[in-house]
DNA sequence: ATATCACCATACGCCGCCGCATGGTTTTAA
DNA sequence: TTAAAACCATGCGGCGGCGTATGGTGATAT
């Protein structure tokens, strides 16, 4: 039994459940088949606990955009989609990121959201500024609006399902359009 | 001391505090200066309180949307402005929706988000039918696309305000830059 | 004038969780 | 082999919140 065990327990709870207050040293010394004595040996408090699993998150989602970004990929466009994929998919596929967006209000988690995120955005902006030579400002707009979009469609997808029709709700689909609106298309039919 | 007042007092400290968490009895007996024993004269329990203050935003969120659809503007752009601040600003002026949107994994709250938002997409459809004479199905997709990305910019300017441009926190300019990709165009410069 | 009703105050028991104190057990090292 | 260090178990006190019981007002009706 690690500190780690104990930080990536607490993920898994934030994930499960949705909410930072998931995260509860009885609960989880109960889910671990551990006790308390445990959790304050390796931690000072529970703040402790809330901050080495933050800390876990933010490494883990810093990894997987570094390795979508050196992707050894020939073809731009492959390699938008794949950073797209990464920055938005992990909200579609992993809870814990809108948990995470859901309680910002604490300066910490803004805090880690905020590197995250800025991160995001910068790789998706300067790869618009290579691949389509678009001017600082104009890629930084599309990377945005695309990534909200994404956010809000990910947000929708997961708490009220029902508002998005069906083809909204697959992620392909969603990676399509959003990867041509950044092309700079409208929003029309899908292009091969 | 009415019940519609406990009920306004659970809506504030929700926007307030911005969790369902918030609403608890006791706080917000201190808050109204009441007790405990009003409380639990008007309400059956803390649930039948959070059912009211639910119902009261959801009746608020449908007045204004009607008065939003209904007014007696001939330009129709401008109705189509107007409609889509009343869809999207409630989420930057007001932190309460965004607080329903993070609660979402309760049932309650998501059968009454439901209701709200498909009622503003369908105002929102309607209305790009209407006025540029678009088919159901791209009316949807675009009206779906400008909703998720106010909705993923109301998140980010309240939780990371700083990964937000100057520019991009500013409601106006999100609903010119909003309206304009309803309307097809890019993305590009302001269009008087 | 008194009985009833709407309404509010106070006090209590309960539960879930935090944090600490204390004592036990295993591992490491001399 | 024994002392220290790392690690874990258990129990307690406290806090904040829920729900209830019970008693107290003032108004209204008869």
């Amino acid at each position: 039994m690690t500190a780690a065990d104990w930080a990536d327990a607490a993920l898994d709870a934030l994930r499960d459940e949705g909410s930072l207050s998931a995260i509860a040293i009885e609960p989880l010394a109960a889910r671990l088949g551990a006790t308390k004595g445990s959790f304050y040996w390796h931690f000072t408090n529970r703040d402790a606990l809330i901050d080495a699993a933050l800390a876990g998150w933010e490494a883990r989602s810093t990894r997987e955009l570094r390795e979508a970004v050196s992707v050894g990929e020939r073809e731009p466009a492959a390699r938008g989609r794949e950073l797209l994929r990464t920055m938005t998919g992990l909200a579609h596929r992993d809870p814990t990121e809108l948990a995470l967006l859901a309680e910002a209000g604490q300066p910490r988690v803004a805090a880690v959201l905020e590197r995250v995120i800025s991160r995001r955005l910068d790789a998706l902006t300067s790869l618009l500024r290579a691949t389509l030579s678009l001017p600082e400002e104009e890629a930084r707009q599309r990377a945005l609006r695309a990534y909200c979009d994404q956010l809000g469609r990910a947000q929708l997808a997961r708490a009220i399902p029902t508002v998005l029709p069906e083809a909204a709700r697959d992620e392909e689909t969603c990676l399509d359009s959003a990867w041509r609106s950044l092309l700079g298309a409208t929003a029309g039919e899908p292009q091969p």
